[in-house]
RNA sequence: GUGGCCGUAGCUCAACGGCAGAGCGCCUGACUGUGGAUCAGGAGGUUGCGGGUUCGAAACCCGUCGGCCACCCCA
């Protein structure tokens, strides 16, 4: 434990070979489903001005929440907490030159200043998909599924993980009905945000604390649990029919209790949960129409999300399919009796490698039960023998180490017979 | 940023004022050309760190760092 004294920073985190093979694993299959409707990969400066995010997100987030330092220019740099203000202006600078619809993704590294828990780490990793340039609720709903395919292909089911989408524009609607004013529409909002966390008498209390009567918040409360409003809204109407016809309506609700906390959010939000709602929000995202042209650009309409690598995991976990990685890359370990035939390993492992096999070699004539031993403990499937028998010969000793079985066949024979059995 | 709970071997934990331990993992041997199973042995600790109380502290007190929980917030 005091092994080393400098430990890494509050919230990072150290990727051990065994959790690399996690985090790569994830970036594969974000990989997969992004390319598969046609995203292209893209990626952000991880230093931005400060000022890039003070243009959209209270500046309570970015003060408090943002890793930031003053560089020898005395300018203000803050440690990239989110992607969209720096994809808004990325967008905003080739405005012109684009071609519509713009549909890009990321993974990388972000950083927030908060303070750590289950599932939310100072140092993190997300994926980031969007679509600009439309404002088709289709748009949207290609979005939901780009999500619901991913969590499919990651075998996590729709019984065990939820995208609940609720629409702004329609909860502005609900709120002016029930006589609730604008002024009053922020705290509104969060206080539906935090329904699901307060008991209802002490969610009661609150609504009235922030300004509501008595009769508003019956109001809101039936509105809240209104499972048919999303029908009064045309937008919401088509997002789903769109869902159906992509075939992902099992993973795909509404729920109007779903508001989002980003100001920046103009039309359809939504958000995944775990069905037991034992963790945090596995994605959020939404409509943000007006983005683009707050960092400075020509309007450029747009609706992405974003996942971040701890809550997903935990999630995985929960529902038993987090996968069983092997660190190890090698498909064969060269195993070697002594001198002589150790340096037969070597040539020997370069002619694998340059017919595109993953090779490693033992790099000392330890007993061929420790290169056994080892080579068992790394999940090498195959195991090429070099002793003096094999030597005299001219031959290898091929054994798969998860049949058993072994066989010495000539040195020219042996790429096609791994071939075979790999 | 506020309040609370917790830090003992790589991991999970025990000892709770009086010799720092177990299981798992790791290494070695039984087995000098063959992994997994079994058995035997071994390595690995300034009890997160710093101070205080005490004859004596892993334990009690204070501080600090880290983890977790609630708040805050969730980009």
């Amino acid at each position: 434990m005091s092994m080393s004294k400098i430990l890494p920073v509050k919230g990072a985190r150290d990727f051990y070979p065994e959790e690399m093979a996690m985090r790569g694993w994830l970036y594969r299959n974000i990989r997969v489903v992004s390319e598969s409707f046609g995203y292209q990969e893209f990626e952000g400066p991880f230093l931005e001005r400060l000022e890039l995010y003070a243009a959209k997100s209270g500046d309570e987030l970015v003060k408090q929440q943002s890793f930031v330092f003053e560089d020898r220019g005395g300018e203000m740099i803050a440690l990239r907490p989110e992607l969209t203000p720096s994809l808004a202006r990325m967008v905003a600078t080739r405005s012109q030159a684009l071609p519509r619809p713009i549909r890009w993704w990321s993974f990388g590294p972000f950083w927030r200043y908060e303070r750590p828990q289950k599932g939310r780490s100072r140092e993190f990793f997300q994926w980031n998909i969007d679509i600009l340039g439309v404002d088709t609720p289709q748009a949207d709903a290609e979005l939901a599924a780009v999500a619901a395919v991913f969590f499919r292909n990651l075998g996590l089911p729709s019984s065990a993980v939820r995208i609940l989408v609720n629409s702004r524009t329609l909860a502005e609607i609900q709120l002016e009905t029930i006589g609730i004013p604008s002024d009053l529409r922020q705290q509104t909002f969060r206080a539906i945000d935090r329904l699901d966390k307060m008991d209802q008498r002490k969610w009661e209390a609150y609504a009235s604390e922030v300004g509501l009567s008595d009769d508003q918040i019956l109001a809101l409360q039936d509105v809240l649990t209104d499972t048919e409003a999303w029908k009064q809204s045309k937008q919401l109407v088509s997002f789903f029919e769109a869902v159906e016809k992509l075939g992902v309506s099992d993973y795909i609700e509404y729920d109007p209790s779903i508001i989002r906390g980003l100001d920046y959010y103009t039309g359809i939000v939504f958000e995944a949960r775990d069905a037991d709602r034992r963790h945090r929000a596995i994605l959020g995202g939404g409509r943000y129409d007006d983005l683009v042209s707050i960092v400075g650009g020509d309007p450029v309409p747009g609706v992405g999300f974003a996942m971040g690598d701890v809550v997903i995991g935990l999630v995985l976990e929960d529902a038993g399919v987090s996968p069983e990685l092997r660190p190890n890359p090698a498909q064969i370990l060269l195993v070697a009796f002594d001198e002589a035939s150790l340096l037969q390993t070597l040539s020997i492992s370069s002619e694998l490698r340059a017919s595109g096999l993953r090779a490693e070699w033992y790099p000392q004539a330890d007993r061929i039960k420790t290169q056994l031993k080892y080579a068992d403990r790394q999940g090498i499937p195959i195991v090429l023998i070099l002793g003096p028998d094999e030597l005299a010969n001219g031959q290898v000793t091929i054994k798969d180490m998860r049949s058993g079985d072994q066989i010495s066949l000539d040195r020219s024979d042996m790429i096609e017979h791994i071939g075979e059995i790999l």
